[in-house]
DNA sequence: TTTTATTGTGAATACGTATTCAGTAATTAT
DNA sequence: ATAATTACTGAATACGTATTCACAATAAAA
C-alpha cells in the first residue's frame, strides 16, 4: 500500500519547498539543474502523481470534456466515443461520458453534473430541443453533434443529401416501392422522400415503420417491423433505408427468418456504416467520424481557450454510399 | 451567460454567510427553517451547483468510480458499462471510463490518470498480469471483473463450467468434430477441451481458430478464420464454439458467404448473449452482468468506505447456456 | 569597492468547500 | 430575578496545488 503523496510530502523529502516541486513538476525554467534531479529522484521513487483535482481547483480548468450521448447501444456512438477519446487525449483533454437515454430529464441532470465537475466543455448529441435553450445560456462552451442547429455551435451531417443518396441509388437499380424505418421524420427521411417526389415517385406513408426511441432498442425495432407485418400481412415494398444500422440488422433477421432474400427481394441501406454493416454486409451511409470528430473538438477547445463569444458556428460534413451486398440487385 | 456561482456569492444574496449555505445544501438540521427557506430559494434563482471538485478536495473522497476495460467494441462491454453506470449512480457514485485497448502500457497510464483524478475506487478488466502486482499496492481499492484471480478481489465468470455446459450440448446433438475460435487458451476453452477429453473425444488443436487480440477486432477475426480456410480448404467440424459474440457473428457471417448453412451444417454457439446473439438467434452463454455488477460495486464500494483490509474475496458466478436456432439441430 | 542585475528559492496566499470552534441570542430551569 | 441550557450562526482554517511576492545569493557592471 503505496500512500497517497503530497507535493509537501515530496518537499520534505527532496528537502525543498512545495512551490519548488510545483515548478519542477510544471517545467518551470528558473529551478537549477541540481534540484530538478534531486526533485524528479523522489518524485519517480514514490511514485508521486500531482492531485489533479487541486489542480483544478487552482487553476479552474479540469482538462476534461464531457459528452453525453443518447444510447451507447448504438455502435456508432461506440465509434464515436472511442475516436472522441483518443483524439482528445492527443490534446491534453480526458473525456467524461454520461448518457442521456433519450431522456430530457436526466440530459439535464448529466449537464448538471458536468457543470459541478467542472468539465471545461461539452459535446452533446441532443435528445430533443427540450434542453437546448438553458444550455446556451451555460457559463461553459458546448458543441451539439451529429446534427446541425442554427444558433448553436454544431457539427453534423448533410441528413438530406444522404437521404437523397439513398433514394437516387435505389431508383438507379429500378426500384418503384420504398421503405423507411425510423424513429421519426428527420431530415435524412425528408431527403429521402424529397428525392422519390422530385422523381414524380409518391412515398406512400404506410412503409414508413415508426420505431419508438428508448432504451433496449432492439425490441423496441423488432416490434415495430413485427406490428408493420401485421398490419399489411408482407413487405409492400422492394427496398427500404433504414435510419441507422441496428435496424438495419434487425430488418436483415426478420427478411431471413421470414425467408425474404436481401438483395433479391429486398434491397436494403442502413446508415452509420458501423461494424455492423461492415460484417453482415449492409450497405451504408458513411459518416466521417474522424472528420466529425477533429472538427468538433477543434471548435470547442478554440470556444474553451479563448473567450471571445463569436458567432455560433454550424459545420455540415458530406455523406458517403457506401455499396455492399445488401443493395446490389438490379431491378428488372 | 449565467455566471459560474459560489456558495460566498449565494451567501452574500442570501444575507447569510457560506458555511450557512454549505449546511443548507448538506441537510445539516441545525439550521433554522427561515434561512433555510431563504438559502434555498437563492440556490433555485441563480442555479447555484456546488463545486465537486473543492468537494472532492476538501472531503478527500470524489464519489468517482473507474472503470479500464479492454476495448469497447465488443457490445458485452458495452453493457458492462451501462449497467455499472447506472447502479453506480445509485449509490452516489459516476463513473469515469477509460480503454486500455489490450495494452498493458496504456492500462498503466489509465490507472495513473485515475490516482490522479482522485478516484475512490476502481473496476478493472485486466490486459493481463503485467500490471496486477503494482495495483494491489495502490493507495486505493480495486476490483478485477470478468475473470477472478486469487490474491485479488475479483468478480467473474466460472469459465471452465462455460466451456464445460458448451461441450455438452455439442455432444448431446451428436456432434464429434469440434471447433475453437479465440483468442488463447483460457479457462472456458480448458473447460471445452477437458468435457470433450472426459467423454473420450480428442480436440485437434489444427481446429483452433487463433485471433490475435488489438484493436479492431472484426478485421482481426476475419482474417483468421480466412486464415484457417487457406490452411484447411474447409471447416473440419460439424460445430464450432466462439468465445464471444462478435467473433461469432462473424463466423456466421463467413458461412453464409459460402453456402454452409447454420446450424444444419455447422452448429454455433457464442459467449456474453449480447444483443447480437439476440438478435441473430446465435446461441450464447449468457455472463448474469447484473449480478455481477451489483457484487462488484457491493464489494467496492466496502472496500471504499470501510478501510479495513481484510482478506482478498473472488467470486465465481454460474453461466447459462441460452440456446437458439444456431444450435438447434440434431446431428444423425 | 559599491551598485545593479540576475538567478534561484521559500513564505504567503487563493481556489471553493466542509468543519471546528467560539460566540450570540433565545429558551428553560432554578 | 439569575444561571444553565439550547439553538443558530459566523470567523477561521484546511484540503493540495499554482502563483505572486519578497528576499537571499551570486554574478555583472560601475
Amino acid at each position: 500500500m503505496v500512500k497517497k503523496m503530497t507535493m509537501r510530502e515530496v518537499a520534505k523529502l527532496a528537502n525543498v519547498s512545495q512551490p519548488t516541486v510545483s515548478r519542477v513538476i510544471n517545467g518551470n525554467k528558473d529551478v537549477s539543474e541540481e534540484i530538478v534531479k534531486r526533485v524528479m529522484q523522489v518524485i519517480e521513487e514514490v511514485g508521486f502523481v500531482p492531485n489533479k483535482t487541486a489542480q483544478t481547483l487552482k487553476r479552474n480548468q479540469s482538462k476534461l470534456i464531457g459528452i453525453c450521448v443518447t444510447e451507447i447501444y448504438n455502435p456508432y456512438f461506440v465509434e464515436l466515443i472511442d475516436h472522441l477519446e483518443s483524439e482528445a487525449k492527443k490534446r491534453g483533454y480526458n473525456i467524461i461520458l454520461h448518457n442521456s437515454k433519450h431522456n430530457s430529464i436526466l440530459e439535464w441532470e448529466n449537464i448538471q453534473n458536468f457543470m459541478a465537475r467542472q468539465i471545461d466543455g461539452f459535446l452533446l448529441v441532443p435528445t430533443g430541443e427540450y434542453n437546448l435553450p438553458r444550455i446556451s445560456k451555460l457559463p461553459i462552451p458546448s458543441v451539439v453533434i451529429t446534427q446541425t442547429i442554427k444558433g448553436f455551435d454544431s457539427v453534423g451531417l448533410n441528413h438530406l443529401k444522404a437521404g437523397r443518396l439513398v433514394a437516387e441509388q435505389f431508383m438507379r437499380a429500378g426500384h418503384n416501392t420504398f421503405g423507411y424505418i425510423g424513429i421519426d421524420a428527420d431530415d435524412k427521411f425528408r431527403g429521402f422522400e424529397n428525392t422519390l417526389y422530385e422523381n414524380q415517385i409518391h412515398f406512400n406513408s404506410d412503409n414508413f415503420i415508426a420505431v419508438p426511441d428508448g432504451e433496449n432498442s432492439n425490441l423496441l425495432i423488432r416490434k415495430a417491423i413485427e406490428g408493420y407485418l401485421e398490419q399489411n400481412n408482407e413487405f409492400q415494398f422492394s427496398c427500404v433505408f433504414a435510419s441507422n444500422d441496428v435496424m438495419a440488422l434487425e430488418f436483415m433477421k426478420i427478411a431471413q427468418e421470414r425467408g425474404i432474400r436481401i438483395p433479391e427481394d429486398i434491397s436494403l441501406i442502413g446508415f452509420d456504416d458501423t461494424y455492423l454493416a461492415k460484417v453482415m454486409g449492409i450497405s451504408s451511409i458513411h459518416q466521417p467520424i474522424e472528420e466529425m470528430i477533429t472538427t468538433t473538438l477543434t471548435l470547442l477547445i478554440n470556444r474553451i481557450e479563448q473567450e471571445v463569444a463569436s458567432e455560433t458556428v454550424s459545420i455540415q460534413l458530406e455523406p458517403t454510399l457506401i455499396e455492399r451486398s445488401s443493395s446490389r440487385h438490379r431491378r428488372t
